[in-house]
DNA sequence: CCTACCGATCGGTAGG
DNA sequence: CCTACCGATCGGTAGG
């Protein structure tokens, strides 16, 4: 299981202060203090109030999870979070939906910088090492919540996230199908696919950073596992 | 995901009358209807509680399932599943525990009806197709509430299903160990486990009996995957 | 984004 | 296993 930090120190309720009896002398204009460019950026507190849930939504689930835990991890109080979003279940489609663009827009990205030379094993590696990096990387955390908490969403939400979604899994069946063709899969494309996501979004619970595999280590295991070599010396 | 029956008939809160106005006449002493062997049976009312519990916590999580649904779901009144069980939490951990008990028992019996003399690749193919009928199967519904509730556990219930778990994988490992030795599974046999498991378990969220492929189907194309078949003639 | 608050629901229990 | 109930917590909101 994905070990979440131990309570990101417990932020207590109470907000900081806006004039601190202890400020430093600073020339600053008297009555509300002014809006530094993190407070004012909406879209900053909007997306650590994101990040924190997504931590939190992975390690307790998200019915586990309340508003107001979500509020303290940030350091707001409890009614705070509704400013930034309508309901608790926004806050999970949100994170669910931008995770999943983001993560659709960075394998895109990743697949155009290989270019179109690539072989299908080529290809395949480099979706593998991707995912890998969406999954477990320093900058993961929306994409997990998405695989594990898939049911809290409504009907309407699931529909909109599965359109992404698929668009991210459809993108890895050309490399499948090449391998097929090639000999170097064996299963068919389609749910050689299915198994290949379980194998990778497995390791969500049992990946752990600090001892074993680094990432491309385990993009090589997956590679070996699923696929075998190319023939010596076969040119095609 | 699993998709639950259609609400299983939302059973009204309103017990069964213990003396039915409309009885057909038979001989039955007065007073308190006489226990049938199944009211009596003290198990199993308990294991319909785990058997609805399972379906409502696989389908709407754990943590979103409230003991009154599951109360209805069999028939009984709010309080009465603490007759049963002595906490929420306790359920969860029964369904569990004995869920994986049971799958462990069955491999067992599957591997010693195997036989010794079986190959490696023999060994890996039953275990897998047994490992479908646990996730996928008619009498299924235990342990992949395991394998996504596991967050729901306390500690101490983590770690005393974890060693029935553990026993329950650690059987595999001849048979990959096995193959790795034959040079018919190129990734490290105990990477190949993590990555094997995650393959089958998450079928659980999208595999569905009506439309699609047999389990004995499933368990080729995974055996396809994972495995190289043995060289044509080749008698080691 | 805070304060103060509401109605609903929840896990659990006493007592029969 | 039912009845009646409790304290705690939760998602959410009005009003500033």
């Amino acid at each position: 299981m994905p070990s979440a930090k131990p309570s990101s120190s417990a932020a207590p309720p109470a907000g900081a202060n806006p004039q601190p009896a202890a400020d430093p002398p600073q020339r600053r204009p008297r009555g509300r203090p002014r809006k530094t460019a993190e407070d004012q950026d909406d879209g900053n507190r909007r997306r650590k109030l994101m990040d924190k849930a997504a931590r939190l939504f992975l390690s307790k689930g998200y019915a586990a999870t309340s508003t107001r835990d979500i509020a303290a991890a940030v350091g707001m109080h409890s009614g705070s979070p509704y400013y930034h979003f309508k309901s608790k279940s926004a806050l999970l489609h949100a994170v669910m939906a931008e995770g999943m663009a983001e993560a659709l827009q960075s394998q895109q990205l990743t697949l155009q910088a290989l270019g179109d030379g690539a072989s299908p094993r080529e290809q395949l590696r480099v979706l593998v090492r991707h995912h890998f990096e969406i999954l477990l990387g320093p900058r993961s955390g929306f994409i997990p919540v998405m695989l594990y908490e898939w049911r809290s969403l409504t009907a309407a939400q699931r529909k909109d996230v599965a359109r992404i979604k698929d668009a991210y899994e459809a993108d890895w069946m050309p490399a499948l199908q090449g391998l097929a063709r090639q000999g170097l899969l064996q299963a068919e494309p389609a749910v050689a696919r299915l198994f290949i996501f379980g194998a990778l979004n497995w390791s969500v619970s049992w990946y752990s950073p600090k001892k074993g595999l680094s990432l491309d280590a385990l993009a090589e295991q997956a590679m070996a596992l699923f696929t075998r070599a190319p023939a010596e010396g076969a040119h095609p």
